[in-house]
RNA sequence: GCUGCUGUAGCUCAGUGGUAGAGCACUUCCUUGGUAAGGAAGAGGCCAUGGGUUCAAGUCCCAUCAGCAGCUCCA
């Protein structure tokens, strides 16, 4: 007999080999008809495997999954994957199987195979799932020692499955496979108990990938699909990606007129038209008078600087691939630039010059006029890196710079600072520019020239709590504003078997004990990430949650002990001795790009009266009360609306549908009645007509509505079922 | 950066190797209106760029640039 104890601690005896679908059935066989899965000793499981071969605890604390448990989805979608899989092996012979895993809200699995697969086959292989789904037949485990494992696998003629065993797998003694009718493969679980608990699914779409995520690999063709227990749930679903594309910024963001990006002036490079100005400038305008009450010190420095600036703070080599390249003073700067790279034995790339190279590289420099007659041919590596890098720090070389902080420091340096003077806030909406890979950038969210709402605090060690507070109290607050109040914190530390950070280990331990300290003090919900810092510091970034559910990187705190040492920062303490400061780099938005591209998608492109480009627009009921109409607008524009007139020929419906369509926050309606009154009729873009009212009535509430930065939606989001379910992780 | 798809009017998109198309927007004229589309006419194009195949290329081929999706990356 085995013992096992329920969620609620009761404890029951069972036979040996029961399942936690036989403990299901014991309390309710409805329960033992819902129940996906189980989880034991934090584990997920399979609902029919024998309890006491997943643990050694005794008595086996169980938890029965059933379709209400979020994890149980991710059972299920892993479980539909491999349905599919088993789908397209019918179909299509011949198929390799990769990996399959699932997703926060579905699945993919990616298949080796010859014949390209294209959204037109979605329905067959479907309808090929919705056969297999039909006949209700088991997941059924079994396990295989190595060897076996290996021949089985082969014997399938599933060769990535072979390699994988011999490479990922090398240290699994025995391996677990499932069957499902003709369909084994292999896989660490878990699975539901059989394919008929699988009620809706869709494949969504088709895409290329890699085996084992490596371009150098072979290529293959992913299926993206999802998978719920309820019809209803999936319409849900599909919903929110019909939804989210509705509000894709890059459709808003031309159809608007807020910013675009011509090909002209590059890749990446956003530009902001009228509208789309108005609102970043209102953003940062709100957050500067904050930043001011806070004790901020607005600065402004310059978008490049000396490369040997960034070569000493340590982003230039660090994230060297990803910035423009460095503009030289003269003409043979980047051949030489090249030529010392070329010779770096600590360069990824390193392949020793031949000797004729090196002559040619001679040549070429002597024809652009670069001295290099101290250059020893026959010396050793570091004796000709030597005389290149002396020439190279004779000349002019200099960044776009990829961060403020550079600058920010020579500002700290530029006079003796006491221990009074502590903190020092220094804030710039500073312009920052990296050479992101083509295939990343993405309209606002991310581009190649970004302005981050930078600060830079230097405090003392003992400051550094009380500043961090304060910081993610500022960024607490400045999200509200904007209605934004659903987020968690990822506090992202250190790999401590990593040796990409600078920084001692007891400046990273300190560091990490302080974040978490305050983030707890504060009642923060927050996750901790190993292996995710900055290579110079721990970091607390704002994963955002808008009226979608979906979640963004937006803000951002890092603490910093690695600059003030590279830069040699100091304050003349309380013991009149020199001390070094901590810095603290901060971005509430992170970037103004990124940001209002979010706030797009968020509101859908109708923005709270306070952010509105437009926020009131007259419609003159005909020409005839034109000038009423310019009365109006200057009596607006008085009280600080941005406002227009509408001056076209039309009927006031088409006026009324146009500005609905131009999400414009009020409408004005003026006509003969409100002439003879000297009043005007407002419309509301959500709640339509609110009548007739004197001027200044209107003005009032408007003026109200603007000042308390009131947010008011016409969409309802009611997508709370389907929340990013947790991961399982069920691949192999 | 890699792979695939795409690039035609300001926007959204049709277009079979043989004369460049539609709807919306725009301009003009008629219409002067009461809470989501009044009517008519007109203007608008180096079919992304550069090569090639062909008697003939928006259409077929190659390259480049850009966009999209996914992969990989993100100070």
């Amino acid at each position: 007999m085995i013992t096992v104890k329920l969620p609620d601690e009761t404890e029951k005896e069972y036979p040996e080999n029961s399942s936690a679908l036989d403990v299901a059935a014991s309390i309710g066989s409805r329960l033992a008809d819902a129940t996906v899965a189980a989880e034991i000793d934090g584990l997920i499981v399979d609902a029919m495997r024998p309890l006491e071969e997943v643990t050694e605890t005794r008595p086996i604390p169980l938890r029965l999954l059933t379709e209400r448990d979020p994890e149980a989805l991710g059972v299920l979608r892993h479980s539909c994957a491999h349905v599919m899989a088993r789908a397209v092996m019918k179909l299509y012979p011949g198929v390799n199987l990769a990996f399959g895993p699932t997703l926060g809200q579905g699945f993919y699995y990616d298949f080796d195979l010859e014949r390209p697969i294209s959204e037109d086959d979605f329905a067959r292989i479907e309808s090929e799932m919705k056969s297999i789904i039909k006949q209700k037949e088991p997941f059924e485990r079994f396990s295989l020692d190595r060897d076996e494992a290996l021949k089985f696998c082969d014997g399938m003629d599933q060769s990535l499955k072979v390699e994988h065993i011999e490479t990922g797998l090398a240290d699994h003694h025995t391996l677990s496979f499932y069957r499902q009718g003709e369909f084994v493969d292999l896989c660490r679980g878990p699975h539901i108990p059989d394919a008929g608990k699988i009620k809706a699914f869709k494949l969504l779409s088709v895409a290329g990938s890699y085996w084992k995520g490596d371009a150098q690999n072979r290529r293959l063709q992913r299926l993206y699909g999802t998978a719920w227990f309820s019809k209803k749930d999936l319409n849900k679903y599909l919903n929110q990606i019909e939804e989210a594309k509705r509000r894709d910024h890059r459709v808003l963001g031309k159809k608007l007129g807020l910013f675009t990006i011509s090909n002209d002036v590059g890749q990446g490079l956003c530009l902001w038209q009228p509208k789309g100005a108005i609102v970043r400038s209102l953003l940062e305008d709100f957050i500067k008078r904050e930043l001011l009450n806070r004790g901020y010190e607005p600065v402004y420095s310059p978008h490049i600087g000396r490369a040997k600036l960034y070569e000493m703070s340590g982003h230039f080599p660090y994230y060297r691939d990803s910035q423009f390249t460095p503009i030289f003073g003269h003409d043979g700067g980047q051949m030489i630039d090249f030529w010392i790279r070329k010779l770096d034995p600590k360069d990824e790339d390193y392949v020793e010059p031949s000797a004729d190279e090196e002559q040619k590289l001679l040549e070429a420099a002597a024809v652009m006029g670069i001295d290099l007659s101290a250059f020893p041919k026959s010396g050793s590596v570091e004796d000709k890196l030597q005389v290149l890098r002396k020439w190279q720090d004779q000349q002019e070389r200099y960044l776009l710079k990829p961060m403020n902080c550079p600058h920010h420091v020579q500002i700290y340096k530029s006079q003796p600072r006491s221990y009074r003077d502590l903190p020092v806030r220094l804030a710039e909406f500073g312009t920052v520019y990296r050479h992101e890979q083509s295939g990343e950038l993405n309209g606002m969210l991310r581009v190649r020239g970004l302005t981050q709402d930078d600060a830079h605090l230097f405090c003392t060690p003992d400051q550094v709590e009380e500043e961090f507070r304060s910081t993610l109290e500022l960024v607490q607050f400045v999200l509200k504003s904007v209605g934004l109040e659903d987020y968690r914190v990822v506090l992202s530390l250190r790999d401590p078997d990593s040796n990409k950070y600078v920084g001692s280990a007891e400046n990273w331990d300190r560091a990490e004990a302080t974040l978490r300290h305050v983030l707890t003090e504060a009642g923060f919900n927050f996750v901790e990430e190993p292996g995710e810092a900055a290579f110079y510091g721990p970091k607390a970034d704002f994963m955002v949650r808008d009226c979608l559910g979906r979640e963004w990187q937006l803000g951002t705190v890092q603490l910093d002990y690695n600059l003030p040492e590279r830069f040699e920062l100091e304050y003349i303490g309380s013991d009149n001795a020199a001390h070094r400061p901590v810095m603290i780099h901060r971005a509430p938005f992170g970037s103004m790009e990124r940001f209002v591209g979010m706030l797009i998608e968020h509101f859908a492109g109708a923005f709270p009266l306070w952010l509105a480009p437009e926020q009131v627009r007259i419609l003159p009921l005909s020409d005839k009360h034109l000038d009423y109409a310019k009365q109006v607008e200057s009596q607006f524009r008085s009280a600080g609306f941005r406002i227009t007139v509408d001056q076209h020929s039309a009927k006031v419906n088409a006026k009324i549908r146009q500005a609905q369509l131009d999400l414009i926050p009020y409408m004005v309606i003026v006509g003969a009645q409100e002439e003879a009154q000297g009043a005007v009729s407002l419309r509301d873009r959500i709640d339509g007509d609110l009548g007739e009212m004197p001027i200044d009535e209107a003005i009032s509430k408007l003026k109200k509505e603007v000042k308390e930065k009131i947010i008011r939606q016409s969409f309802e989001a009611d997508f709370s079922g389907i929340e990013a379910a947790s991961e399982v992780s069920n691949e192999y």
